[in-house]
DNA sequence: GTCGCCATCATTGTCAACAATCCTGGCAAA
DNA sequence: TTTGCCAGGATTGTTGACAATGATGGCGAC
C-alpha cells in the first residue's frame, strides 16, 4: 500500500503552499504591495513557518513577492515594462514550441486537450475564476507539452508564471475569460484541421489581450502617487 | 562606510555558497553520484549547515544535482538526451539574443567585453581553469545582456548553468579552452565590425564543443554499467 | 507645532537540540 | 552460501527557543 498523501513531504508542502498563495495573488484576493507575514500565513495554512519561508523565497524566484531583509515579504507589482519584455520572450517561446509539435496532433494528446478545454468552457461558465484559471494552466502544459521538448515547456511554464501577478485583472474578467474560451476552442481546431499557421497566429494572439489589460490597468488603479 | 562584506546577508552567502559547488562540479572536483554530505560542507565551507541545505535546494532547482528525501544529495549525471535538449533551446535562445543585439555595438560593451575576452585568454594561457570559467561567463552575461531583454538573458544563464554539470569535460581541457578564447575573439571581432550573421554563425558553432564532447564521453566514463 | 530621540513591539533570521529515516554490517536460520 | 532480520550508526528533517532587526508611537526640546 502506497502512502501517497498519506504523509506528505516537505517538499510537497511547500510547492503546495506556493501555489496556493500564487493562486491567491492571481485570483486578486492578495494585492499588490500587502504584506505577507510568515506566522500569519502559516496558521491559516496550517503549516509551520519554516515550511511557508521557503515557499515565499520560491514565489521570490518567481517574482511573484518580493523579500526585504529582516522586513518580510510584499505582493510585487510588476512594472509595465518588465511586462513588455516578459511577453515579447513569451511569444517567441511559445511561437517556437508551436512549431515543433508534430502535426497532425496525436490522439492521446487532441483528447485531454479537448476535455481540459471543456473544463476551462464550463469553468468560466459558471463563473469560477479559480477553476478557469487551473484548467486554463493544464490546457496549456498539454498543448505546449506536445512540442516534446520538455525544457522549453518549462522555460515557457516560467514565464508564465513570472505574470501570474499580471493576472488578476483578467483572471476574474468574464469579457476576457469568454475571449480566452474561444481562443482556446480556435486552437484546438486548427490542431485537429493540422493547420500550423493558423494554431501559430492563435498563441500569438492568445497572449495580447491580459497583457495589454494589465500594463493599461496597472497606472489607473495600482500606481504608487506620491 | 558601507558595510559591504563585512556583515554578508544570508542570502549572500547561500549564493556563494551555491556558485562555490558550482564550481567545484565544473571544474571535475566533485564527481557524479559523488555525495555532499550537508554537515561536512558546512565545516569545509565555514558556515552553518542551514546555509548549505539552502545551496542545495538552489543547486537541485537548477539540475546539478539531484536530492533524495532522507538520503541526502548527489552531483547529477545529466543523460545526454536531456543535454541534447538543452543545447537545442541554448541555440535558439542565444541566436534571437545575438539578433537583437544593436549593430553597431556600443562602445561601453565593446570595451569590457574585449577586457573580459583578454582575462579569459590569460587564464588559458595560464591553464587556469578556475579563471578561465569564471572568465567565460562573465564574457557571455556582458555579450547577452546587450540585446537589451534582461529576461531572456535570464534564461540564456539558467540554461548555461543546467549544463554546466557537462562541463567538467572540457572545463579543463587545454584544446577546448584554446578554441573557446579563439571563437571568443572571433565573436568581438564580428562585433566590432557589425558582421550580424557572422556573429551569430559564431554563437552557434560556439555551443557544440562541449556538448558533443560531453555527449562523446558520459557513456565512456561514467556510464553506470549493471 | 515640529523635530528628533528612545522604548517598545512586531517580525524575521539563526541556531542547536531532537526526531525520523535510511544505510551498514553482523548474526543466525534455511 | 544465501537469505532474512535486527541493532547500531550516519545523515537528513523538524521544531521551538532565542537573537537581530527594523517599524511604531510617545515624549520632551526647541
Amino acid at each position: 500500500m502506497p502512502d501517497t498523501a498519506l504523509k506528505a513531504q516537505t517538499a510537497d508542502r511547500v510547492r503546495s503552499v506556493a501555489a496556493m498563495l500564487e493562486e491567491e495573488i492571481v485570483l486578486g484576493w492578495l494585492l499588490p504591495r500587502e504584506r505577507l507575514v510568515e506566522e500569519e500565513l502559516a496558521e491559516r495554512l496550517g503549516v509551520k513557518r519554516h515550511v511557508v519561508r521557503e515557499a515565499l523565497a520560491e514565489l521570490e524566484r518567481v517574482g511573484l513577492v518580493e523579500r526585504i531583509p529582516n522586513r518580510g515579504a510584499v505582493v510585487r507589482l510588476l512594472d509595465p515594462a518588465e511586462v513588455r519584455q516578459i511577453y515579447s520572450v513569451r511569444e517567441v517561446l511559445e511561437t517556437l514550441a508551436a512549431e515543433q509539435i508534430p502535426l497532425p496532433i496525436a490522439p492521446d494528446v487532441l483528447g485531454p486537450l479537448r476535455a481540459l478545454q471543456q473544463l476551462h468552457a464550463e469553468a468560466v461558465a459558471a463563473g469560477d475564476a479559480r477553476g478557469a484559471f487551473r484548467a486554463n494552466i493544464r490546457f496549456h502544459e498539454t498543448l505546449f507539452r506536445a512540442c516534446g521538448n520538455p525544457h522549453l515547456v518549462e522555460l515557457i511554464q516560467g514565464l508564465a508564471q513570472k505574470v501570474h501577478g499580471a493576472r488578476s485583472i483578467t483572471a476574474a474578467s468574464p469579457e476576457h475569460l469568454a475571449l480566452a474560451r474561444d481562443e482556446h476552442a480556435a486552437m484546438v481546431e486548427a490542431l485537429a484541421a493540422g493547420d500550423r499557421g493558423r494554431l501559430v497566429a492563435l498563441c500569438r494572439q492568445h497572449l495580447g489581450p491580459s497583457r495589454d489589460a494589465y500594463i493599461a490597468a496597472v497606472e489607473t488603479r495600482f500606481a504608487r502617487r506620491p
